[in-house]
DNA sequence: GGTCCCAGTGTAAACGGTTACATCGATTTG
DNA sequence: CAAATCGATGTAACCGTTTACACTGGGACC
């Protein structure tokens, strides 16, 4: 009939009574074990073994005035998460490095006014250490906030116009463009399209630039078209260039998803794909190897790029000098060019 | 030259001070406002309105024991999520309910043995309130742990032989799946495959119990094949279920990426769909409405489905009996059927 | 054999809230 | 009119850490 249950958990006392400490040392083995004799140390583990200790966060936040914490900011409409599956990767990456950290990832989203208000007081208030920012819009009403305020922040994919206002983590943009484009070219295409993301995101306007310089003489703006990144604006692009040009022999898309409609629309325009139009796209998601045919695309390494963002979030909240860094990606050859 | 920056974040004290009470009245105000004069609560409200204060959460916590945040606990591997955008949904609804309720969402991966640790004792160190998990698999030896450790727990989508252990939210599988049935029963299909999920999931299991259910006479087994709720799983299966009847007409996957995968199949073996063979998926994800044809599938209510786990588990944190709550589903036609 | 230094340790004051308890008028009650 | 009641408020202990500071004793130095 013992009821053991409902006990207080072992806090640093408790530790420091079962080592014959006080308290203070305690806390210093557990923060480095400086300035601590060897014999106080080995007994404080000891102690902290048989007690099951756990430092409590809450606590430690207060006191050190740090969260432990980093969040990770949503701002993207809710369709996009749901058609695109790169924000949960990188998401997930991460949470498991700051897993590997012993630190915390705090999901903030931002859609609503009420949201960002939200967020913005939560963030300022200073209950996280740091900001991923995943949207990449020129216009981030958020960010402005965010830098306004000294918050630490990294940008997944750079930001236009605040290049060295905001460090960021993001894939060589004109080199992959370019290298697509060369790979294309060398497949013998000459009436290459593009099919580019939004003009005020990065891999918008970069791609559109490394293809440009990579076909040269060989640009035709007629050959050019917009799209959101998902499948269906793919779809209606690709139409709006046959429409205009139905000599294309080649499309590379700034992402799988448009490519995905951009192979939809081909095949129902009854073109074959590799065969009469070569398709080409990016990111290498998990659709990209199950389209029939599979599609060539330039991988983007997403494990590195949470990593990454981590790291050099973390390197800003020490205060050092944020390298803004650049991650190359690696062209993935399959059918479908 | 004046350096206002690194001004110090108004406390309880600053306020107490502007509004002319007590630290103690300050928070009788913001906890509620009970026992507090309308003259006493006024000045308070006017007071943190002017010094611009906003608590802190950690300094809360530590002194209420709770940690106003609830934990979204992965333990899915990563290649489902990149496939699945389900997940992102979930969590996405799940982060918008806290905000709502000023409530933070934690982001706990579980993958390797190391997370699992570092889950277990995060979690059971009491730093958030309670765990949505995700994973329904039948055996989640972190969920024992929870269980054990009495933190609360809701399961999204049930957990097989748990049913009545842990609170969860589903959806209507059974009934889901017999609906969907009768659909294709109602076009004039008779030779109905199925391509399950995993046993071990309640989606795998119950979504074949109905299907069963309904077809009645009709049911065979050979017309069975099981995956796992990706497309290539789903793109086999099919090519099984078409070696061993070739006659069926209509196949109902489990998931709109089984569905992709077995249209991709049937494609390859010369079948059209629905003329040759119908094909019906479920979820309703992104995915659906692209394919070509469009899938018929069983659209889950994604954002009930978190908001219902939100509730559910404040609830159980609440001490009250937790209501464990089945969502309705419902048939979206298009052409694939 | 005194100084001085210093590694190792204990002490206690923060950190920013919550909340049980004491206090105190003003009102109701007998 | 004294006593009891009650709503509003102040007081201070407490939550579990970290960390500046004071203190100790022993070795090195002159």
């Amino acid at each position: 009939m013992a009821s053991p249950t409902k006990q207080r958990k072992p806090t640093i006392r408790d530790v420091a009574a079962a080592a014959g400490v006080s308290r203070g040392t305690v806390s210093r083995v557990i923060n480095g074990g400086h300035w601590v004799s060897p014999d106080a140390r080995r007994a404080v583990e000891e102690a902290i073994e048989s007690t099951g200790y756990h430092a409590n966060h809450h606590a430690r936040s207060l006191a050190t005035g740090r969260a432990n914490s980093l969040a990770f900011l949503l701002t993207e409409p809710q369709h996009l998460l749901f058609a695109d599956p790169t924000f949960s990767i990188l998401l997930r990456g991460a949470a498991e490095s700051l897993s590997r950290r012993h630190m915390t990832l705090v999901l903030l989203v931002a859609g609503t006014a009420a949201e960002r208000e939200n967020v913005a007081q939560f963030v300022s208030g200073g209950h996280v250490d740091g900001v991923m920012l995943v949207s990449s819009h020129e216009s981030e009403p958020l960010l402005d906030l965010l830098v306004a305020a000294g918050v630490p922040t990294v940008a997944c994919g750079g930001v236009l116009g605040r290049e060295d206002d905001v460090p960021s983590v993001q894939v060589d943009e004109i080199g992959s463009a370019r290298i697509m484009t060369r790979h294309l070219l060398d497949r013998g295409y000459t009436r290459i399209a593009t099919i580019t993301g939004p003009p005020d995101t990065p891999g918008g306007r970069y791609r559109l630039v490394g293809f440009q310089e990579e076909l040269g003489e060989l640009f035709d703006l007629a050959l050019v078209e917009t799209g959101d990144y998902t499948t269906e604006s793919g779809a209606d692009a690709m139409q709006r260039l046959l429409d205009r040009a139905p000599d294309i022999d080649a499309v590379f898309a700034a992402s799988d998803l448009m490519a995905a409609g951009a192979m939809a629309t081909l095949r129902r325009n009854g073109k074959r794909v590799p065969e009469d139009v070569a398709v080409a796209g990016f990111d290498d998601s998990g659709l990209a190897a199950t389209l029939e045919p599979p599609l060539t695309t330039m991988r983007q390494p997403f494990d590195k790029v949470s990593d990454s963002m981590v790291e050099v979030l973390l390197h800003v909240i020490d205060g050092k000098e944020p390298p803004s860094v650049v991650l190359p990606t690696s062209l993935v050859v399959r059918q479908s060019t």
